[in-house]
DNA sequence: TGGTATAGTTACCTTTTTGATACTAAGGAG
DNA sequence: CTCCTTAGTATCAAAAAGGTAACTATACCA
């Protein structure tokens, strides 16, 4: 089933709007490579099985790298692919207004952005 | 209900992941003020409710100006406000990722980018 | 008197997305 | 033996998103 876009901003949005893809994104950008659970551990609250799904379809999209060595316990890892980092201002520049947004809206607004426990 | 975010990227992908959001954002900022009508127009396939209901987010996320006149037929003026302006280069950077992803994709691919009609 | 126009709203459904939980493979540690 | 490890799958349930169709208000036109 091809999909019809009807705007260009519908390709980059259909890659990146999963419920947890951005910040998947942005923490391969931040640390290049991360293990599968390295990366559920960054992403409190993901289940097992969405996260497989969002990497799975991240990968279909050409976005990140699956690499698999064949050892058991496995160990899979991910990054961005070259072409993924092409994102990466884009992705720079969404978390910068989303900082500012956050601000603006300050602290009588429903929305709270959490600091990183160390 | 106050929303949690652990990364500042989810707050811009939580205000522009709709599905029609970014296409409505990137109509407003080439065209400047709309009738809900004309929106319509440009958006094959939305259905009235869907419409409203993205539009009335885009409002409370304060990224969209909305004026009514008082007539009957009823007139609807959309338009960006200042504050969405300042999203404006991120989504023409999510527009040029999307050509060049559709381009690098190519004729093989699953998807397809539809041509405006005149 | 009846039809047209615009920007909705409402009720009801279907599809899509996400979550919770339990299960698996195969080697090493105790 | 038995348990622990990791990166999954499978199954079932719940929630979120979106779609369809019908209805509204009020002025104007024929």
């Amino acid at each position: 089933m091809r999909k019809q876009y009807m705007h260009p901003i519908e390709v980059t949005l259909d890659v990146v709007c999963g419920k947890w893809k951005g910040v998947i994104l942005c923490h391969l950008q931040e640390e290049g490579i991360l293990r599968f659970g390295e990366l559920k551990k960054r992403l409190p609250g993901v289940s097992q099985k969405t996260l497989t799904l969002q990497l799975r379809e991240l990968e279909e999209d050409g976005l990140v790298n699956r690499k698999v060595y064949p050892q058991v316990p496995p160990k899979v890892e991910y990054s961005l692919t070259e072409y993924g980092t092409e994102l990466e201002a884009t992705l720079e520049m969404m978390c910068e207004w989303g900082i500012n947004h956050h601000d603006k809206v300050g602290p009588n607004s429903d929305s709270q952005l959490i600091e990183k426990p160390n």
